[in-house]
DNA sequence: GCCTTAAGATACGGAGCTGTATCTAACGTT
DNA sequence: AACGTTAGATACAGCTCCGTATCTTAAGGC
């Protein structure tokens, strides 16, 4: 009898309270991210889980903390510009959807409370000494001759990532394909050859 | 006795519980929008809300279409191109920055409640026939002979206001003048003429 | 001045979450 | 094998909001 344990301790719980605790943030957002739904869909009562996070932003920031870098952005290196740009704002559509719908939904009352913005936010979470990815593509096609060498400003250069995370926060959902390259080609392409 | 009416009635009535209702999604967000609240902000009672608006979907509509447009975006005619845009982002900044960081902070629990999402809800607000500002000011432009007569893609046409709005919605503030003029003066513009 | 309408007060049961307390039994340690 | 720790179950009072029902009385039309 008994072969497998039918309590689990420490750190192995934890786990599983935060896996809990992000799946019911996905699904049901702020408003059912209660003790109640957690506890419930980790298999354990509520009272584990006032005993490590007292407060609910407890075991909110530890759930973000957790879950926030799982899945880098990845960088493609096809040899083309457009293929480049394509490839990388496809890796961080299904990448960062979830995420950043989930922190424009469950954030925005901590902004508004404690004065800051998303953009404060993005800055302090940005991986130290991180090259920025566009800036890479461009040096790369520049090296290739596939543009010019000149100076162009940051808010060209940032263009299509804002516009997809635009769409994103506009849509809350994965962004489709011919959004992604509309804007390459019929915005960024173009401005990038102006 | 009784000079002044203790009771409000029909439209009077409304209008002063569709303000309260304002009043409390502004200051409490959505998950602050209970019939209990706004009713007694509106000093009435519960079952005079639910007589006109039995859901709270009813409710939060009727309060937003009447707030939506209450301040219009003005367009300027200047005889250029650049002073028209740069003139139309100032105003719609000043004008639509309070709302949409409302927006941003109050309505995301919505969306997510509701399965709908910030472009969806633009399309049901968005008053019928009305013609699209950039658009007006491209065919100005056209005619005045200083741009080409060509087609343009939807994404072309919007993004300053696209680029206008994801400012608004990272920051949470008013944008800065140079923002809009960087906008303009180097995506926007270049583009056009590209 | 009468009469219909509807505002506003109050009450009700029910649902869901909170935060805490109490008890048991399984777990890891020694 | 004994022991201290703590997971997990359960219970509790309290709170807010829900949706509806009932009753009164003020307002406005005729």
């Amino acid at each position: 009898m008994h072969l497998e344990k039918t309590r689990r301790r420490g750190s192995e719980l934890e786990d599983a309270i935060l896996d809990a605790a992000w799946q019911v943030l996905i699904e049901l957002g702020y408003a059912g991210f209660t003790y109640e739904a957690i506890a419930a869909r980790a298999g354990t009562s509520r009272p584990v889980l006032y005993r490590r996070w007292p407060q609910r932003d407890d075991l909110l920031l530890a759930t973000l903390t957790r879950f926030w870098w799982s899945k880098p952005v990845e960088l493609p290196d096809t040899g083309s510009l457009r293929d480049d740009v394509i490839g990388f704002l496809r890796n961080a559509n299904s990448a960062r959807a979830h995420i950043l719908t989930m922190i424009s939904v469950q954030l925005m009352d901590y902004f508004r409370a404690s004065g800051t913005n998303f953009s404060e936010l993005r800055d302090k979470l940005r991986v130290q000494n991180r090259p920025n990815s566009l800036e890479t593509m461009l040096t790369r096609a520049v090296e290739r001759g596939e543009l010019p060498d000149r100076p162009r400003p940051d808010r060209v250069v940032s263009l299509p990532f804002d516009l997809l995370r635009h769409e994103m926060l506009m849509t809350m959902r994965p962004v489709p394909d011919d959004v992604i390259t509309g804007i390459v080609d019929e915005v960024w392409l173009p401005l990038l050859n102006s």
